[in-house]
DNA sequence: ACCTATTCATAACG
DNA sequence: TCGTTATGAATAGGT
């Protein structure tokens, strides 16, 4: 097609082959449009040059990575084998890690425990006690610092008045809120000192109108009353 | 180019569609063949008619994978890097929920509490409970199980002979094992009588050298006594 | 870039 | 799917 027929073999006129390099070029490029509107193809067509100048041609229902995708797919070779497959191991490793603590998160709530072998049921019961050991010693923790603010208030019966603050309103703060409770202690025993006051008179009063010397410790719900000192906060001293 | 001009738009016609795809993709693959030999090209083109199906054709000199590593340098377009940032922000994400749920077991476990507000502590505690309470009522139902099979037994002291096999195997088994028990019982009955035998006799020499009319069921731990027949239970007899 | 003689690709049909 | 062929399209070489 052309002047005169040509063979099929490399241009040595540098010229003449950028020349027909261009025109084949587009060729190639039309009929690749045409395909794709004709005949519903899907078509990825990427040429170099010699000079390095790139020319592409992707169908306009698709996109290079999706026709990358499908030529994996239907041809088993793999393009972008190692970054890719690592990062795919990994994603399924860490799926599975995922799941096993999602399994083990539900087995301690106590969810799908049915099939369970009674082995791992001890397991997941001794699991929960020493949990709520610990916990509950975090807890015991807390109300001993709350103590700790008790020496330095102003005898016994400050330390009711404590408890009853921490039971209303520390017991639902966060363990921030203790800390105020230390960097404010001042207007805390301001206000504990008024309250004293007025303890103190009713305390006299019902001393005399009853002369029941009661231990108000004993009065609060149990888990409000005072812990032992323990050896750490000794230390503190 | 044929017996008549055509407009470049979808063959509708599906049999003359396919043919001029086969026809004209041959037609492309011979162009970018010669395109590559006359002038020194690199060529990727990949196509995809509507079956599915795949054809490809890519220079000798060179590969596919050649070619998109030098259409991402010269475009600036990110093929593979795209999939793989996504893949990347997709482990992020992942190790995030992981470390939640890392975090979460570690509260449960009672580790790394320290600096939790009380309101969380409280939570947890509830949580344990609840995770407690619904794996103790598991373990009931498989001691309750056990209860049943001793219905079928030999009255009081199979009882307590069921509870000591319970205690030294079942206990460490499977439910499975529990299952197995059912289906085995005439087994476990002959086993039974032996230790019946046994277990009376040893009671006689007891009663005569010490008159101790025992609760026996009182001498396991707590876990294993009789619990109280549960209204399902009642209704298979 | 354009032109055009020539070769090539292919639409329609068997 | 295959071969044939008339016809339009692509393009080699020249300007």
């Amino acid at each position: 097609m052309g002047r005169g027929k040509i063979e099929i073999k490399r241009i040595e006129n540098s010229s003449n082959r950028q020349v027909t390099y261009s025109k084949r070029r587009n060729g190639i490029m039309k009929k690749a449009k045409e395909i794709t509107v004709l005949c519903d193809a899907k078509v990825s067509l990427i040429i170099f040059g010699t000079s390095g100048k790139m020319h592409e041609y992707c169908s306009p229902s698709t996109n290079l990575g999706e026709i990358l995708d499908q030529y994996q797919k239907t041809s088993g070779k793999k393009l972008w084998d190692a970054k890719h497959e690592n990062l795919s191991n990994e994603i399924d490793r860490i799926k599975k890690e995922n799941d096993n603590m999602q399994i083990e998160l539900r087995h301690l709530k106590g969810e799908d425990i049915t099939s369970l072998p009674y082995k791992e049921l001890m397991a997941i019961e001794d699991a929960l006690e020493n949990g709520l050991t610990y916990v509950r010693s975090k807890q015991d923790s807390i109300l001993r610092l709350v103590f700790f603010f008790q020496e330095e208030g102003k005898g016994y019966k400050s330390q009711l008045f404590i408890y009853s603050f921490v039971q209303m309103d520390v017991l639902d703060q966060t363990w921030k809120n203790t800390k105020f409770l230390e960097d404010d202690f001042k207007h805390l025993s301001f206000i504990l000192n008024q309250q004293e006051m007025a303890y103190e008179n009713a305390r006299e009063q019902m001393d005399r109108g009853y002369q029941q010397a009661q231990d108000y410790n004993s009065q609060m719900p149990l888990t409000f009353q005072v812990q032992p000192m323990q050896p750490n906060l000794q230390e503190r001293n």
